[in-house]
DNA sequence: CACTTGACCTGTCCGC
DNA sequence: TGCGGACAGGTCAAGT
């Protein structure tokens, strides 16, 4: 599921109510969610004051009061949810749009009690994980940061950054560099296929044979989609759902993914599904052509 | 080495 | 209706 603008969306949530509470106790029915030895969690994780939450590409990471941060993966499906302990729900969401009205649920896997409320980790394929690692050094010390490359939306994020950072995969799909998260950090399946679209690049052009204009207009194109996204609060195919239990709107405004059999935007020829990088693909054959040198 | 393919899981959908 | 297979927002390890 969760991409860059699921997980920036669900962090603004959490962002308004977890700030300054205080853990009672986690607990979990499918250890493999939750790989952190009992004594730690004891020790560091129960009765630690939730200080920030932060992102970092897919990743959550919340820092807590015992020098320790949480880390939570939501890989394909994971959810989550905060729900306060007392007063129904949050109000103001539209009861359709919650896929998640009575929790805990056959999906959750770890349950963390907050003084105020409770924060649900929902994941129903189990890929995703909560994780406890010391803060000072995370950035350098977590194998899966260290390599982590830029995030695309900051300011300072610059085409030469992309280009430079593409440059070192010269042989691969442009689909597969633009997916692999030490190029830059939070495009998936969803946004790959979007931005590809929008700069008229076919995913299995390889890097080096695509002209620097295409390029240009892959980097703005990434930035806009992602950038648009989270105005609408993300993409929800399937499970995805923010901090409140809501889904997002942007699937409505895509234009290639999940539209096979449908018309282009740009130029009416039906969009077709192939397979590209291992993932199912969506383009219109027609705006995008495989590069050629 | 760089790159691609399977594995991790559950659930749903589609064809026979 | 039942059953097998393909497939689903991600990332690793193990292949080629």
């Amino acid at each position: 599921m969760p991409e860059l603008p699921e997980v920036e969306t669900v962090r603004l949530g959490l962002q308004e109510f977890l700030p300054g509470q205080t853990i009672k106790s986690v607990s979990t029915d499918w250890p493999k969610s939750l790989p952190i030895d009992q004594a730690l969690i004891k020790a560091n994780f129960v009765s630690a004051k939730i200080e920030s939450i932060q992102r970092r590409g897919k990743l959550i990471i919340i820092p807590l009061s015992t020098g320790y941060s949480i880390l939570i993966h939501l890989k394909m499906t994971g959810q989550l949810v905060y729900r306060p302990s007392h007063g129904r729900g949050f109000g103001g969401g539209h009861p359709n749009d919650s896929l998640v009205d009575n929790l805990p649920d056959k999906s959750t896997r770890v349950i963390i009690e907050l003084t105020k409320g409770t924060l649900f980790f929902n994941d129903q394929r189990k890929f995703g994980w909560v994780k406890l690692e010391k803060t000072e050094g995370l950035y350098e010390n977590n194998a899966f940061l260290k390599k982590l490359g830029p995030e695309p939306l900051e300011d300072n994020y610059s085409f030469d950054l992309f280009k430079s950072a593409l440059k070192r995969h010269p042989k691969t799909s442009i689909k597969a560099a633009i997916l692999n998260q030490e190029v830059l950090a939070g495009v998936g399946n969803i946004y790959a296929d979007e931005s590809l679209f929008d700069a008229r690049i076919h995913p299995l052009s390889k890097v080096e044979n695509i002209s620097m204009i295409k390029l240009r207009r892959l980097y703005e194109a990434i930035r806009g989609v992602m950038s648009l996204s989270i105005k609408l609060g993300g993409s929800s195919d399937r499970n995805y759902v923010d901090a409140k239990g809501n889904r997002g709107s942007y699937l409505k405004f895509a234009k290639v993914f999940r539209k096979e059999g449908g018309k282009c935007p740009n130029c009416g020829h039906e969009i077709i599904k192939i397979r590209a990088a291992g993932r199912g693909t969506h383009i219109c054959p027609h705006c995008q052509k495989i590069a050629k040198k």
